[in-house]
DNA sequence: ACGCTGGACTAAACCGGTTTCGTAAACTTG
DNA sequence: CAAGTTTACGAAACCGGTTTAGTCCAGCGT
């Protein structure tokens, strides 16, 4: 490995000068420009990053944090994600906590540690309280996706409420009077928020929702499988159901499928999401888009603001929009 | 940030006792160990990992070079090998080819650079001799799935050539005669292995395979949609085909439904991989299983046994699985 | 009483860059 | 031509650890 100094000895000039001149840090002679970078060429150099990183203290690379990421909607926000960092010279170190409070802030550890330069946080799990004064504690972290309640942040999410109104007014729109609806873990602000837009609509249309046909659990397919067990047990079944994402779709119409019962003929599912696959499903799934590809280069950029110390947005907002396919029947 | 030297003064030894302390590079008598450890504790000591990385020269990550993160079988293959990784005290650093050559390559600078301690690489295209050149001027490069003809690295696959005519004789099985392949890239090894499954397949069944009917291009959607147009342009027309992916898999049998034609009914469709979600599609996927979770973990442990100078295994095969499902049709 | 061994600990070099501060020479300017 | 200003470049400190090669001293054997 050749070194800075070697570099420098075979052009004639100090490692000073060769370091600035490689940075861009000044403006030298076109001769001396030249014998560097011949120097440079001949020698094959390349600067050793574990010593830059010591010295600038960045590591020109940014930490992911996601629930999980073989999930295909984190797996498509990972990827753009990293795209956008690439794009920018940096690297994404990714890391899935499996809904484990302990690992995030593990992974926000990587921050204090320098492992990263900043990160963004995609959780799953409703906080108590400890994660929010965890990532308060910490400078260049933004959120995605999911809210963590009291934490002074960038925040990229989308609009859930309108979301799931559109969703539930779609569905009443196909003539369903019994709706349900399966979301994710209470006191997550997207499962809230995506039931007020249930609610909404169904008030809308002076239909009174009933709770036991709102069943909030976790985003996972077993849930779906679960809930959907719970629902069908009910006297009176309703037609239709809204689904807070799409993994939870799955395991409703996974669940449905074993129990012999049709999508969208005998129930009509609504999910959350679109992500990658939602049209291969079986039926392909009509659901509400995020726009994953804005989220994901949205929030690197918002985190280089961050770490360049230029300004950012408190909170945004994406839009959604309905994308039907075949997961819903009309209802006379 | 405090330092090893702040916590040398405030616990009134040197840097060096201090840093052998820390590292178990020494043994020091409980009166020592304990003031070093209040130290540590009373100034919440945690060393800088940029300054240990320079000098030790490692940097505990290691990078994961997938054609496509967001591929469900990429994805899930990363999450199994961070999750390895992370039981190693390893970070993984993640990035998405592809295709592209020359994205291959940067990442294997990032070996040179000392960004990484050691590469996990997934290829998807036929190398012409310039990756396996690359590739042979590194140390510490392990091969999944994939293969890159010629260089003397570790390498983890699966049963190609088993899996596919474990495929084919299904089809056979259940009666099929006309039976296609669409496969990915020519000139790649699982491409090749899995072609040869399925002629060995077919020619034990006395069935003449027909070249028009062997269909090669790229492990995508976009090739299983256009590839599925000339079979179906064909006079001849086939009853089934085997897939050389699933990815592929969901193309062709998105354009079959473009088309009006039914799977399994009119037409019936093997896949190969397994991927999460291939048993959620419509229908659900008859397909050849790759053991994903051992293919990560043995990746990672043969990557870290590199690493650390252990002996590892030139070459593994990996055992596949039929996994039947609802795209296979009887024929009379 | 003396040499020897081993335990406890450290000074200083090292990893390889970046950056601050400064200087000598060349070039302006009045 | 003296004084001031650029230009071109370098010495040395610094980032914060790890590691090597010793030093010093207590205890041991004889």
């Amino acid at each position: 490995m050749t070194t800075i100094s070697q570099v420098a000895r075979e052009a004639g000039y100090s490692p000073a000068t060769v370091s600035r001149f490689l940075n861009n840090r000044i403006e030298l002679p076109a001769s001396t420009a030249l014998r560097i970078d011949a120097a440079v060429a001949r020698l094959g150099y390349r600067p050793n990053l574990l010593a830059r990183r010591l010295s600038t203290g960045r590591t020109e690379t940014i930490g992911l944090v996601a629930p999980e990421i073989s999930n295909p909607f984190f797996a498509k926000l990972a990827a753009t994600i990293e795209d956008e960092a690439e794009l920018h010279g940096y690297s994404v170190l990714m890391s899935s906590t499996r809904g484990a409070r302990e690992r995030e802030i593990t992974y926000l550890r990587r921050l204090e540690d320098r492992h990263v330069d900043g990160l963004i946080m995609m959780t799953n799990e409703p906080d108590d309280g400890t994660l929010a004064k965890c990532i308060d504690t910490h400078s260049n972290v933004v959120l995605v996706d999911e809210d963590v309640p009291g934490v002074a942040v960038p925040k990229i999410f989308v609009e859930n409420e309108y979301g799931a109104y559109l969703a539930t007014r779609h569905l009443i729109g196909a003539g369903h009077t019994g709706i349900a609806h399966i979301g994710g873990p209470r006191d997550l602000m997207s499962v809230r928020e995506r039931m007020d837009g249930y609610l909404r609509a169904l008030r809308e249309d002076k239909m009174e929702p009933a709770l036991s046909r709102v069943l909030l659990g976790s985003y996972s397919r077993e849930f779906g499988a679960a809930a959907i067990d719970r629902i069908l047990s009910d006297t009176d079944r309703p037609t239709a159901m809204f689904c807070g994402s799409d993994i939870v779709a799955t395991g409703v119409m996974q669940r449905l499928r074993e129990r012999g019962l049709n999508v969208p003929d005998d129930i009509s599912v609504v999910g959350f999401d679109d992500m990658p696959f939602a049209d291969m499903l079986a039926p392909a799934l009509t659901t509400v888009r995020q726009p994953i590809e804005t989220l994901g280069r949205k929030a690197f950029r918002d985190l280089y603001a961050l770490i360049n110390k230029q300004e950012t947005v408190a909170e945004e907002r994406l839009p959604v929009s309905l994308v039907e396919r075949k997961s819903v029947a009309r209802r006379s």
